[in-house]
DNA sequence: TCTATTTTTGCACACGTTTGTATTTTTGAA
DNA sequence: TTCAAAAATACAAACGTGTGCAAAAATAGA
């Protein structure tokens, strides 16, 4: 390997002046043509290649953009990742993707290596572990500007983009109820989190509203495995209080409950309701086809993309305290 | 916003020299232990970050590794990123996962990035568009170490972790060939990638062992969606060549095929035996349950990342030609 | 108390780039 | 040919950190 040429080693090379070369190789006016030229041919040749640490060093603007998940590997986030990556691209950022593994701890040390190297900006939803929230305000005191999405510090000043959890779950209980379900179980994750928060808030309001009861209807889990929507399922159906429909927050556990309905002989939609959150890449092929609320992923990249670009041109043209809220969908099928 | 806070400001707020200061923040032994107290103290009430940028410029070793991926948005890829990111967090390492959309230019200014900011090393499934591989060689040349999984360069020496694709694809052909099925059809990727030259090589080779003939059996194609899935199969139904078997390299295409014969009443695996590779979420749920070639995730994120740590931290440990092979597994369910 | 040794701190430069200012070279008009 | 203006280049300092070496301070031994 040869060392890594720099724009002293052309300067030297070319005989002139290394702030020569800097500007020629950015195209700056005051450089002569000539020169210019010959800079770029001797540069391209020797294929040098900006030193960005150096550049970042002296204070220039960059064009690199931190996007933190707590889960890569699941489809509401590997599809905002893989969205927002491109949107990024065509307008001439780059996108470094961190997983936080649903871990505060970790979430925090990505925070403090995006400071270390000087990101311009930062799209994060955060980790169900995640109830403190100085590091974003440690990101805040360093003049990094984020935006969340999804999942939320609310007591965070920054830009916010949220799915209609509140509605949409309102709107799906009382589909449910009106189809005559009575024994509506709701599975969710840590109301912790803004996210299953709303989502149970439209559920007991729809529940209210319609003066239904039932004891113990929400369980509330960590995981979200295929095993446990097993397991979950089993011990609702073993105890006394057998739900007739459930609206189920993850994919996975839909899964397992679909498995176990199958196992038992328990028959869906007459025996049981089913709606579930996310998308299923199998959901026209599963019989019967299960009624999911789809989250409108193009919608939140865009968005999220969009103000993150405004705070970071220009800080000052955005109003930080106004959420945007992006609606999900509700699509029927025949699992209720 | 304040200004960040530098080792220079730490030094000048304690009268002390700026060199002591950034010895004793790195527990230099040879500063006083009283010193050292002081300016750690210090640095934490005021949030001292280190610039990494400064630290890299100086030519200090990091610890950052660059992931490369066609297409995050992919369970094979997430699922290896996830267990990647994992692995290397706690070997003390940063993953920056990039996605080049399966394009070779931004796979290439995905390289000059990784070159410009002095990444310590890359680990890279390549996109299904490269085809020249020169970016590679720039990466040799600027010494950054780099390990293939997957989707390889052939014609460059650094390590890589392959799949027995082969192997693996004579052998589903061949137990498809052993249950009766005659007409095996093969949908796959462009045999310009190894992955899909390795398993269109293992099919043929199956089909040739047994004398078997069947027209225009191979079917290429560039994208991996239901739609297509669909389309590919019904063109194979109308055409007058319909297959009584399929391998299909994709868990999306399958979708698609599976769909179109609940559609056409094509029972599986009485009128068509099926083979896909690919974990696919819903496997137990599907009726009937189709066999697959499961990959296996685990072990190429644990190999990878093994190979890269030894060329970071030696280069010269490792024998660069000698390339790892994981084997994927044939599960046989109720789809033959 | 004085010197030799050890411990602790300070100094100065380097990493590669950018940029305001000074200097040199070129150009054009008289 | 001469001189002013314009164009092109050179100079120098700065960004924040790390490190070899020199200097100073503290310690120990006689």
């Amino acid at each position: 390997m040869n060392k890594r040429i720099t724009i002293k080693d052309i300067a030297r090379e070319l005989n002139i002046h290394h702030s020569t070369v800097s500007r020629a190789l950015r195209n700056d006016p005051r450089v002569n043509e000539k020169t210019r030229d010959l800079v770029l041919a001797f540069a391209q040749e020797h294929e040098y290649q900006t030193n960005l640490n150096a550049v970042q060093l002296r204070g220039t603007a960059n064009n690199a953009i931190a996007l933190i998940v707590p889960n890569i590997n699941h489809s509401f986030f590997s599809d905002i990742v893989s969205k927002l990556t491109n949107l990024a691209y065509e307008k001439g950022y780059v996108i470094s993707v961190f997983q936080s593994n649903e871990k505060y701890l970790q979430e925090k040390e990505i925070i403090n290596t995006i400071i270390q190297h000087n990101f311009a900006g930062v799209i994060v939803s955060i980790a169900k572990d995640t109830v403190n929230s100085d590091h974003f305000r440690l990101l805040e005191k360093f003049g990094i500007p984020f935006v969340f999405f999804d999942r939320v510090c609310e007591d965070i000043n920054s830009p916010k983009v949220l799915v209609n959890n509140f509605e949409i779950t309102f709107s799906a209980t009382e589909h449910l109820i009106n189809k005559g379900y009575k024994r509506i179980a709701h599975i969710t994750g840590a109301t912790e989190i803004n996210v299953f928060r709303d989502r149970h808030r439209g559920y007991i309001t729809a529940i209210q509203k319609h003066e239904l009861e039932y004891k113990n209807p929400i369980v509330v889990t960590d995981e979200f495995t295929m095993e446990l929507g097993k397991k979950i399922f089993s011990d609702l159906v073993d105890s006394q209080n057998t739900p007739d429909a459930i609206i189920c927050s993850s994919i996975h556990l839909t899964m397992g409950i679909l498995f176990e309905t199958r196992k038992r002989a328990i028959s869906i939609p007459t025996d049981l309701g089913l709606i579930t959150f996310g998308n299923i890449l199998a959901s026209e092929i599963i019989q019967p086809q299960i009624s999911s609320i789809e989250q409108p992923e193009t919608e939140i990249a865009e968005l999220s993309f969009e103000l993150l670009e405004k705070l970071i041109t220009d800080k000052n043209s955005l109003n930080i305290n106004e959420d945007k809220v992006v609606k999900s969908q509700l699509i029927i099928r025949e699992s209720c």
